[in-house]
DNA sequence: ACGTGAAACTACGGCGGTGTGATGATGACG
DNA sequence: CGTCATCATCACACCGCCGTAGTTTCACGT
């Protein structure tokens, strides 16, 4: 199942839904809630009506990851939601690098300890930060490909880089 | 309307139902709801049916203060809800004096740069903090019972200690 | 002492968000 | 071209409230 290879031999990047929300630690009844409600989208082969196939990127799992890590933290959706958006907006492929924090509907990247007091003491008075470690995140999401189900197969390794 | 006296002259202590609301910028049905759901009971005088009235302490007001901005923040209801649990059965009056940091449904108090940096790596791996100043939030509480429609009263003043 | 009016709590139905489960539909693969 | 994995759709459940109507009390004036 999902062996990452087409009938014509060529490799099918990413992952399919099924394998995504296993990989990530979610249901699939939520990885399709979240497609269907743009928080994330399969951004190699989006879906197009019933037999289609989903297909997730290596981003795509890491976003889900990092969202799955939010929820479990006991942060709202709806403020994954405004934080995600930010981000797509302000900012290209680091998502992925440092500490996220995240106010309320806005995020910011931090790299260091200094930099993150800094943020602490400016935002006095406004209110909570929400910390997390994106780079934990990612070794997480590389333990669990490894560990998947499904031996890792092209696609996987393509996509890791490895 | 809720100046805070008795017919009989003595002083009522404490804030009612309404004003605790107002003053703490939730609604009222927010604070009807979490009373009856045991988040923030009044702890000078719960409601026995209807006709009887609640009176919340300052320090009830304090933590509905807390909450509000905890749910502003973006975290579920839920996750305040065990947060609470275990701040009030971890810690006595000191709930109030510096940083509050949530990490799932656990939480710590923090006094200093040092220590959060120290909290923060010592995290590393456990998913996500939540910070918040709680002194800040004491100060926006007293500035918003100053600030309040009815005007400061005797039961106000004495809650206050001033 | 007592009627009165308004403040405050209660009950109940409903809504939006976040899913869940079952079942049906359909493209993909062999 | 049949089988099967995957997606679509629908109905339903739970949480965290909101609005409103109903009920009870209590302070106050007489």
């Amino acid at each position: 199942m999902d062996d990452g290879t087409a009938s014509d031999g060529t490799v099918e990047e990413g992952f399919s839904g099924k394998r995504a929300a296993q990989i990530c630690g979610i249901t699939y009844r939520q990885l399709d809630y979240w497609a269907r409600t743009d928080l994330v989208r399969p951004s190699l082969a989006d879906a197009k009506g019933s037999g289609t196939r989903r297909r997730y990127s290596y981003r795509d799992l890491l976003e889900l990851k990092v969202i799955k890590t939010l929820l479990d933290a006991g942060i709202k959706l709806e403020s994954v939601r405004s934080a995600f958006h930010y981000l797509r907006e302000n900012l290209g492929e680091d998502i992925v690098s440092a500490q996220l924090v995240i106010s309320g509907t806005s995020a910011v990247l931090v790299r260091d300890g200094a930099e993150l007091i800094d943020v602490v003491n400016r935002t006095r008075g406004q209110g909570v930060l929400n910390l997390l470690a994106l780079d934990d995140v990612r070794e997480e999401l590389d333990d669990a490909i490894h560990l998947d189900p499904a031996p890792p197969d092209r696609s996987a390794r393509a996509a890791l880089g490895s």
